[in-house]
DNA sequence: AATTTTCTGATTTACGTACATCAAATTTTC
DNA sequence: GAAAATTTGATGTACGTAAATCAGAAAATT
C-alpha cells in the first residue's frame, strides 16, 4: 500500500498534526523537527494524493483565458476550446472567465492583463502582444504570486511560466524547407504574407522562413513581405496586386491568419503558372483549400491541445507541482491533402458511456 | 456550488441510501423510484466526483501492456514510456505490468493475452498481430468485460474498444506524395521496405503509399517490396542488393523499423546520385540520418503519447465513462531537419517544484 | 526558578463518495 | 388480513488529506 501521512507521522515519531504543518508549510515546527519529518517522506517514498488533498480543500481553480476577439477562424477555434473546457470545469475543478481583447492592440491587452490580475486568479493564459507593456502587465501578475502562460504567441523577455504553443522558428524553416523541395527546379520568386510584426509568432516564423531560403534555395527572391492584418478583404486585395505585379511568383507562404481572402484571389487566377501555397492553420477554409489542390501544405497547431495544455499547467503552477514536459510540448502539425484528419466536432463525446 | 448525492436526495426526495443504490445500480430499488432518482440527477445536472468515487473505493487500475521484445529502438522506446508511466502510478491509481513478447509470433501473443485474461486485469493494452487467432484472444477478453486498447498496429474485425496509434493509410499515402513532390523533375524507380506483411500497420502504410505513388507520380516505378523482418543485418543487406542491382534507385520508403541497416547501406554508398529517403519513427539513429542529410523526411509516431492516451481510454473504458475524442487521436509528426524537436529525456522533471 | 514564548500532540470536523448494516415501511402474495 | 418478500430510510465507517482548536510540553527569556 501506498504510504500516507500517518505512516510519516509513525515514520518520524511525530505526530499528525506536525506533519500536516510540514507538509503545508505552516508556520510553528522547529527545524530539526521539520527536518526529522521530511527525512521520513523521503524515506518511506511518501507521496501526496492530490486527489484527496484537492477533496479536503474543496479546491477550484479560477482561471482567466485572454484571447484576440475579431473575426480569425483560428482565434475563434481557439475560443471554442477554451470554451469545450469550460463545460469540463465540474470534472476538472476549473472556473474559466474567458476575455477577448481587440487584436494587436496594446492597451486593451493590458488593460485586461490589469484587470485580470484585480480578481486574483490561480492562473491567467494569453496570447501574447510583443510590446514592453504587455510583458510589465505580466510581470505584474507574476510579482503578485499569479501563474501565467502565454499562449500561441510568446513574449520574450517577461517572467511567464510557460509558453502553450509552437516552436514558430521551426514552423518557418520547415516551410520554406518545403517550399524549396516541392519548387523543385521551377524558378521565381516566392511571396510572403503576414498579418502583423507585432506579434511574436509571425516574426518568427518569417525569420524561420527567410534564413532556410537564403541558406538552401536562394534562386529564389523573396518579394517583400505583406502585411494583411489578418483581415480577408485586406489581404486578398493585397494579393491580387502582388501576383498581377509578379506573374512569375513561384510559391506563396502565409504565414498568419486572413487566408480566406488569399484563397480568394488564388481562385481569381486563370491560366497561370501553379504557385506553391504554403499556409498556417487548419480552418474550415485551409481545409477546403487543400482539398482543392489551391495549397499545397497547411502548418498547423491545436487549439484543443494548447488550452488543455496550458490548462495543466496554470494547475501544476498553482499547486507548485511538476508537469511531464513532453506531453507539454505543442507539435507543429504538417497536413497534406494526404493525411487530413476526418472532421469532426472539437467536443464531440462517444455515443456510448455517460459523463461521470 | 456542483451538486452532490445530499442534492439529489433532497431533491428527488429520497434518502441517501437509495441515490446510492440508483448510482452505483444496486438491487433493490423499484422502477419508479430509480426514475425519480434520475430524473432528480438531470434537473440538477449531478456530476459525479470520480476523484472523490476513486478515493473512497481506494481504486487501482491493474493494466497489462504488451509489447513486441527484440532489438527495435521505437518498441524500445514504446517500452520506456511505459516504464515512465509505471513511475506515475502512484498519482495515476495504476498498476502497470509489462510483458513482451517475441515480434511477429501469433501464438506467444495469444498465449500472452490469454494469461493477461487469467489475472482479470482493468484493462490490457497490445501491440496487435493481424492474425484470426489473435482477434479470437482479443475477443476472449472482451467477453470477459475486460477492456482492450490495441497499441501501434491496430486488430480490424476484433472487438478491441480503441486504437491508440496513427491512421497508418494516411501514413502510406503522405509518404508517397512527399516523395513524389521531393523527386521532382528526376526519374528513376522507387524502393519500398518494409518489416513484415503480418503486422497492420506495414500493410497499410505500403497501402497508402502504392495507391498516391500510382495516382499522382507513375512515372517512378515501385521496385518489389523488401521484407527485411526489421532486423538492421539483415536491411542492410537486402538495401545494398537492392541498390546495387537498380543504381538508378531514385528514392527510398523504409516504412517499417530496422532503420539502423538502411543508414548503413546509405552510408556504404558513394559517387552516387542524389536518393530520397523517407523513414518512419523518430530514434537516434534516423535523428542523426535526418542530421546528416542522408534521410529527408522521418515520419513519425509520439509513443510517449499513445501510451498516456491508452492508459486514459483504458481507464474510460473501465469506468463505463466519456473521452474527449479530439485529445485521444493520435497525430502524424512529419519531421525534416528544420523542425526536428530537441532531443530529451522521455521521462525528465523541470527542476522546480516537487511531484507530490 | 518563574515566566513567557514557541513548539508539539491529540482530537475533531470536513470534503464527496462508497459500502455495509439494521430497522422500518411498503408492497406483494396467499 | 396476515405473513412474506421487497423496498426504503437512517446511520455509521471508510478513503487520504486539510484545517482548526486547545491542552500540554519544551524551549527561551528574564
Amino acid at each position: 500500500m501506498r504510504p500516507t501521512v500517518h505512516d510519516i507521522a509513525a515514520a518520524a515519531g511525530v505526530s499528525l498534526a506536525t506533519v500536516d504543518r510540514v507538509l503545508n508549510q505552516r508556520a510553528g515546527v522547529r527545524t530539526v523537527t521539520r527536518e526529522k519529518v521530511e527525512q521520513a517522506i523521503e524515506r518511506i517514498g511518501y507521496v501526496r494524493d492530490v486527489a484527496a488533498a484537492n477533496l479536503a480543500k474543496s479546491r477550484v481553480y479560477p482561471f482567466v483565458f485572454i484571447l484576440p476577439s475579431g473575426d480569425n477562424s483560428f482565434m475563434r477555434g481557439l475560443e471554442e476550446q477554451v470554451r469545450a473546457a469550460i463545460g469540463r470545469s465540474a470534472v476538472e475543478r476549473t472556473d474559466i472567465t474567458v476575455v477577448t481583447v481587440p487584436a494587436f492592440n496594446v492597451e486593451a491587452l493590458v488593460a485586461a492583463l490589469d484587470e485580470a490580475r484585480a480578481g486574483s486568479p490561480a492562473g491567467v493564459a494569453v496570447v501574447a502582444i510583443d510590446s514592453p507593456d504587455v510583458i510589465a502587465a505580466v510581470d505584474r501578475l507574476r510579482a503578485g504570486r499569479i501563474p501565467v502562460v502565454t499562449l500561441v504567441s510568446d513574449l520574450a523577455g517577461s517572467k511567464r511560466d510557460h509558453f502553450a504553443g509552437v516552436d514558430n522558428i521551426a514552423a518557418g524553416r520547415t516551410a520554406a524547407s518545403l517550399m524549396g523541395r516541392f519548387l523543385g527546379g521551377r524558378s521565381g520568386p516566392v511571396a510572403v504574407l503576414a498579418g502583423s510584426m507585432l506579434v511574436r509568432d509571425h516574426r518568427e516564423r518569417l525569420d524561420g522562413f527567410r534564413t532556410v531560403m537564403a541558406e538552401h534555395f536562394s534562386g529564389h527572391a523573396l518579394l517583400p513581405v505583406i502585411e494583411g492584418q489578418d483581415d480577408p478583404a485586406l489581404v486578398e486585395k493585397l494579393v491580387g496586386k502582388a501576383l498581377a505585379a509578379s506573374p512569375e511568383i513561384a510559391g506563396i507562404y502565409s504565414l498568419g491568419a486572413g487566408n480566406r481572402g488569399l484563397i480568394a484571389a488564388l481562385k481569381r487566377r486563370v491560366n497561370a503558372a501553379p504557385v506553391c501555397v504554403i499556409a498556417h492553420e487548419l480552418t474550415q477554409h485551409t481545409r477546403a483549400a487543400l482539398n482543392d489542390g489551391l495549397i499545397d501544405v497547411v502548418l498547423n497547431q491545436d487549439a484543443g491541445h494548447e488550452v488543455r495544455s496550458a490548462i495543466r499547467v496554470l494547475k501544476a503552477k498553482a499547486d507548485g507541482v511538476a508537469v511531464i514536459g513532453a506531453q507539454e510540448r505543442i507539435r507543429l502539425d504538417i497536413f497534406l491533402k494526404d493525411n487530413l484528419p476526418f472532421e469532426q466536432d472539437s467536443n464531440q463525446a462517444p455515443a456510448e458511456g455517460r459523463q461521470d
